[in-house]
DNA sequence: TATTGTTATACTCTATAACTATA
DNA sequence: TATAGTTATAGAGTATAACAATA
């Protein structure tokens, strides 16, 4: 358990926010597949992570809410990305599932993030990855609280 | 010089990507000054570590359009948190200054984000809090490169 | 009565294009 | 002619409120 009496922890919270602020907006811009928004790319993440998801469970992981995600939803409907069943116990609820187009999406996508990542390195010593790389856990935990 | 053959620092600027996009969602939601909008709150931090700065420096520190900074500017000049000069040696340009009100309150935002804190102290570990002030300065790197 | 998902609507933030004024 | 800032306008993404279907 961290010292909550340092300034210091505030002063990094601090810091760090102003920084995922400042490069969540920078990554808007760089993004690496035109025709897919952040939260598009991050919802077939997490669907290439768990297999499948309701609605309303991607809506939790992505903290967004129900009618938001109604809509990505059903734009990567369109785009032939995800595929809505209904579910098996509750008509309520549906299923969405990757196409095996947006496999091949993500993994164009992670060929072309490689192009990014060099002009990265130049900039970056091994001990600023290092960093990078332990605080991606981190940051993903952060975002779930 | 990070390997750049190795798959893993592709899997890992995408866990970085998609972990920064949720947070900064996760973020714009549990903002401690109710009135401020996420970049708002950014250009007081960065006034606040500057001093001042012209609306076109500001709008390349935040990665931000003019005509946006135009707007945010107006927007916390509206609400007294900064003062708007002619600059003095061009006419064309102007200076913003944070004023005193601006101070006081960045001071009660961070008490007041000492209790959002608390709450994650609870839930990382040190060796958590240590990736994320290491993690700080790469990430505003990042934003800036 | 509670929950899942949807529809309709409005808001916030940002961008682009066109304009004004200084340099 | 180029630059700093502004105005006007449009678009993307998200939220809230009200609703339908099912549990």
């Amino acid at each position: 358990m961290p010292d909550l009496s340092v300034g210091d922890d505030a002063a990094a919270v601090n810091a760090l926010r102003s920084a995922v602020m400042r490069l969540s907006r920078r990554l808007k811009h760089q993004r690496v597949d035109e025709s897919l928004s952040p939260t598009e790319m991050s919802v077939l993440g997490t669907l290439a992570g768990c297999g499948t998801a309701t609605p309303g469970e991607l809506a939790r992981k992505e903290h967004v809410q129900p009618p938001s995600m109604t809509r990505i939803v059903a734009l990567l409907e369109a785009k032939g990305l995800v595929r809505l069943e209904p579910h098996p116990d509750d008509r309520r609820q549906k299923v969405v599932t990757q196409t095996e187009r947006a496999e091949s999406m993500l993994e164009e996508s992670r060929r072309r993030r490689n192009v990014w990542l060099t002009e990265l390195a130049a900039n970056l010593d091994e001990e600023e990855w290092a960093a990078l790389r332990a605080a991606a856990p981190v940051l993903e935990k952060l975002a779930h609280m």
